[in-house]
DNA sequence: GATGAATGAGTGTTCATTCAT
DNA sequence: CATGAATGAACACTCATTCAT
């Protein structure tokens, strides 16, 4: 398993994520998901260990990815409402931009699959989010209830509404979406 | 002529719910389904048309089972707040004592079999509550925001608390999930 | 194995008979057929010993009621072209009114079932017909080459012409049928 | 890459049709073949689509040996007569030499994976013998009466002659096979 | 590095038959 | 007599993975 070519790997991370998206991991075979990519199914294993660690890989791909977009705008020295409008507004806008991604993780993490997943890689690239929470706790503008709590009802939601699974009556307008987010708000602030 | 036994078909349900628990959907064969419930795999065939009618009939069992636990103490003629405080408690109890039932269906509901499921015939068990957020947006004490947004914020928190595969953290004491429900309650309030 | 009810023993036959044709022997299981004529599979094995037992009995009945047919205006006294071509009609008009026997004993003639059939059993139906073949051999007016040349020039052109899946072109009119006769005559007449 | 094996499709064949003919269609499952052919049963379905498409492809590779065989010492040159005892003849050798490929033929033939072939590919192995037909119908040399009849009496003779399960009492010597052709001719000739 | 061929083990499902009523 | 329930064995087919080139 040596990486030489980025652009087959690529292919191969869209074509998991097209492939597990339509039909599931339970029919996502390695043979369909190199027919998907146009390559061979023995060049996979060029790539990745095994099937394991090309569906694991793809997830944290895009928790990586998903965390690039997140914090593009991140500024601390904002006011905390701030700081999380504006981290609420990026992921809703690349939940938008990249439906398939969020598919696929939602799906990923609640799957066994999910257990395969070293926490503390993906958790690292979302640290300074949870440093504003600590932050707005300690200026008492934030309850100080647990980051499980907090998380709860203030990222949680964004995966929630962006469910078209699950929510298909919620349009991600603008406006729907700051609507959504003084909700948040109102759960979290003191 | 030997008479279907109920016994058998209870067992078979459990035997999914373990086993897709334990391993994934992805891994749950018939063939373990029915070893786990000490029958032959033809057999399954006698109480389920396929495996999808299976793994969709045990998730809408589960539903019904749901609902039913989350209403049990409903009364629509208390304050909608305490309504509310009511369903969110029964739901918790129902989670700390089927965290089996909550796994599966999170698992279940976001993989593509979900998409076989006629979702009015779940919903309908549910229906009593979207009258209460009705009523509680008619007499503005509810924010006016569309029930996809409300529900983000008063029922999908309980899952995401509930999941242990996503909130290690947050543990299920009386005194949490009160706390819980004031962020909930206040981000839907008026 | 005790016949009881005559009625649902014909029904086997034809429900046997009607599926066969349908979807072949390899497809036709106990269960379809028992579908087919409205019993449960289990009521089978009150009227036959097994599923070889059926599809041999089916067979045999059929061919019983082919001799009949064919020897309804069997009459030794009259000229042998004569009893020949009353022969031919008859067994053309039988094909004309039960395609359906037709195409199952061939389908299972040229199925290694048949070799499960006691031959004797089935030819002494059709022993009158060999005689006159012998007559007319001996009083020089049918050629001298054996009833294996001579049956296959009069009797399996019948089967060939009356075989849908074979002639597709061939319309069983009572001129055709009897234009046929001639060609069957001139190959096997001195 | 290892490359295509021709003697493995052609062994698949062998085993195919031997293996038919030993237990019959109904029987002779995917595993059976692969056995008898030495190879995984998984292996079939790289050179193969799916079971039908082995049967269908023995069926139409025999059917191309066997015109090919037919029309070995085809000289349209000859008188009608001649031509077709030429045919007869060359078709009897080869059922002599390949009784297991006839064997096979008459079973699928009368089965209904016949209706799965496409009729044109192969009938057109076959056209020189029906344009000989209608010239002697054109010559005045053969009866005027329709393909149909005329093979019935020329060519689905040899098949019943040589077909072991029908004609046990027939020897395939060259006095009985042109015993036989002059009666096929004294049906069709005028 | 890249591939199609190859496969043992597994898939979901149906089989012929027997069992208990 | 008649039945639907029950099943071990088999079905056609696909799997993740390795092999030879």
């Amino acid at each position: 398993m040596r990486i030489r070519d980025d652009v087959k790997q690529e292919a191969l991370f869209q074509a998991t994520i097209k492939l597990v998206n339509k039909i599931g991991f339970a029919s996502s075979s390695v043979a369909k998901i190199a027919k998907e990519a146009r390559i061979s199914p023995a060049t996979i294993y060029i790539y990745f260990k095994n099937k394991e660690d090309l569906l694991v890989s793809t997830y944290v791909n895009i928790k990586h990815d998903m965390s690039e977009a997140m914090l593009k705008n991140f500024n601390k020295n904002l006011p905390i409402r701030d700081i999380l409008k504006i981290l609420w507004r990026d992921m809703f806008a690349y939940s938008s931009k990249h439906p398939e991604y969020i598919e696929f993780s939602i799906q990923f993490s609640n799957s066994p699959f999910a257990d395969l997943v070293v926490k503390k890689d993906v958790e690292k690239y979302f640290e300074p989010i949870l440093m504003v929470l600590q932050r707005g706790i300690d200026e008492k503008i934030i309850k100080n209830v647990g980051y499980e709590i907090l998380t709860a009802f203030i990222f949680h939601p964004i995966i929630s509404l962006s469910n078209r699974k699950i929510c298909t009556g919620f349009e991600l307008s603008d406006k729907n979406i700051d609507t959504a987010f003084t909700l948040a708000w109102d759960a979290i602030k003191l």
